[in-house]
DNA sequence: GTTAGCACTCTTTGGGTTTAAGTGCTAACG
DNA sequence: CGTTAGCACTTAAACCCAAAGAGTGCTAAC
């Protein structure tokens, strides 16, 4: 890629604000005239049709204005978007929606997007960290009905799953109690399959125990461990409405391949978490996604957990004509509000 | 109103079946070729006012071909709509599914939604039950943290309510075992609500017991009770994709009003429980249901339960023009197969 | 390097016509 | 009397065409 001249650099910044604030494609007499280039229109198309060369605008057909590319956007998010502090509205809106939330890791993440979808007028999307690499911190067995027991298994982070399976024999609650104790006594920073790992291990060394309880709670605990926590990754969006407002979906067909991509949350969740490990804010810009559906969509996203430990992702998904500079700080606030929330 | 002759109402019938099949206005002349009348395309045009006059079929427009009204399709699912019995296929799948599904009731009532979808080119749809008014099998306590404490409460139909509340002291697991071992042995045919009395009476009785345990347990079950469920009712939506592909929902506007009727479930809620305590199997049309959103759909919804206890609605969401037929029969199925599988 | 001018392209808009479907009405028919 | 054929009428949709509008690229002059 060559290196844009000052000028050019100038005039791309100012056909995607005013892009991203029209929505239509601009055209060098309205770019003349709005903003404060001392430029006449026929410069300006020079200089519109050098940015088209490099790939940074495009027409959707001769005779119409420029619209920004992917790649433009991209450069645009890169080094020119100036970033507006989150409004003291929003900020109280955000710290006073947490405050409220439950304990529990799905209600905090719920109101995360919810408030996104409130606060934008785009979609809010978050990742549910995968149970199966949460920290434990407790498990505990619950009777229900002769073989039949719950599983209740909360995570350092607040996450609660139930998990239903069968014993082989019958059980009493105390000997469930019993075997609730012991396991959580030897949780300890590790995950499902760790705690599966050692609980086998410790059943290997400790031999002396090979009585009649201990064969049960061998037995219990295969049965328990055989049963996968079903909710294993997920995504939650909310205000899907919020997209049939813009102007970029009154196309049926769009619309429709969108939220399809919505409904089998497995290609966002993909998106969401495909680049993991990058950085800690990540904005992806239409086809950036390689999601077929979704190139017409751009995402910013950043990262939520606790401590050191990645949870997941929160984020908007809107058209890729955003509004970057303040979608992005905002997007920054709330995962951070969230991670500092998930902290008590 | 008036009373129907023979031959109106084979003309009805057969204008609605047309319409049902091709979705479009069904004018004298496709019919008099198409069905068996011996009937000339005057002679239904004679028949057709005079059912217009009687409000059971309209004209979008002058030039038109008729439609059937709210009140004709009401007049069809009543007397004429002859019900196909559910093919061999969807009675394998339905059953298929609802072993497979887990024992948790959330989980059945997903698979069964997921089911109509696929069976269906409409929305599945199911009312969960309020939790507040489920029969209680079992609540056991779980120590998170210090004085956060989390009740896993299990319904006898199987629903899990995970309650996080917290305690005013410090208490040990073992105390609290102690305090889920009183509680779940007064339990019996109780709601939560029934259950809170329950414990406060007896309490109240009891004086004996007022030694520091019984105290302390006092206070837990006042933070406890205070606490209501979150999820007191909702309903699950699958499928909403499906209804895109119908011609009646390729305007855009009115395909936004369904959607967001759909999003804030509160409407779709009323709609099913409105009538509550009506029939086994209720078919809702267009404005019957008093949503302006709604307007130009139907709802076909049965009672699902166990025992002599309903729990709640299960059905599918689609235009009025709906393939009454089969889909009344097939919904019929589903609650009953459902109705079965959760009284395991 | 910048700009005015100009011919050109392409979409959008609007009017007008035609086509197709279907109606209501009337008069004839068995 | 019910039924039917015929016909004039209505309306939406499809189509065409012309004009308008917006914007471009290019060239030549400043």
């Amino acid at each position: 890629m060559t290196m844009l001249s000052a000028r050019q650099i100038k005039v791309l910044q100012a056909v995607i604000e005013e892009y991203i604030h029209s929505g239509e494609p601009v055209g060098s007499r309205t770019l003349s005239r709005s903003s404060a280039f001392q430029l006449s229109p026929a410069t300006l198309r020079n200089v519109m049709a050098d940015l088209e060369d490099e790939g940074f605008l495009c027409q959707p057909h001769t005779s119409a204005g420029r619209i920004p590319t992917d790649l433009g956007f991209r450069f645009y998010v890169n080094n020119l978007a100036g970033f507006t502090s989150v409004s003291a509205a929003a900020q109280l809106q955000i710290r006073a929606r947490l405050e409220v939330a439950g304990g529990r890791l799905e209600e905090v993440l719920h109101d995360g997007v919810l408030t996104l979808a409130q606060l934008t007028p785009y979609v809010g999307v978050v990742s549910l960290p995968d149970f199966r690499q949460m920290i434990i911190r407790h498990i505990r067995f619950v009777k229900l009905h002769e073989c039949r027991i719950l599983a209740v298994v909360v995570s350092v982070s607040g996450a609660v799953q139930n998990i239903l399976f069968d014993s082989e024999t019958s059980l009493s609650q105390d000997q469930l109690n019993r075997f609730s104790n012991y396991l959580n006594a030897l949780l300890g920073n590790l995950t499902l399959s760790g705690v599966k790992r050692k609980v086998l291990k410790e059943m290997a060394n400790d031999k002396r125990g090979y009585d009649e309880l201990f064969a049960q709670v061998l037995a219990l605990s295969k049965s328990f461990f055989a049963k996968d926590p079903d909710q294993q990754s997920d995504v939650m969006l909310d205000g899907k409405l919020n997209l049939l407002e813009h102007p970029e979906f009154s196309d049926v067909e769009r619309m429709k391949g969108i939220f399809k991509a919505f409904e089998e949350k497995g290609s966002i969740l993909k998106i969401l978490d495909g680049a993991l490990g990058g950085e800690q804010l990540r904005v992806i810009i239409g086809a950036e996604s390689c999601c077929e559906e979704m190139r017409h969509c751009s995402l910013v996203t950043a990262e939520y957990g606790r401590e050191d430990r990645i949870l997941g992702q929160i984020g908007v998904i809107g058209p890729t004509r955003m509004d970057y500079s303040r979608i992005i700080p905002l997007v920054n606030y709330i995962a951070d509000a969230m991670s500092r929330r998930l902290q008590n």
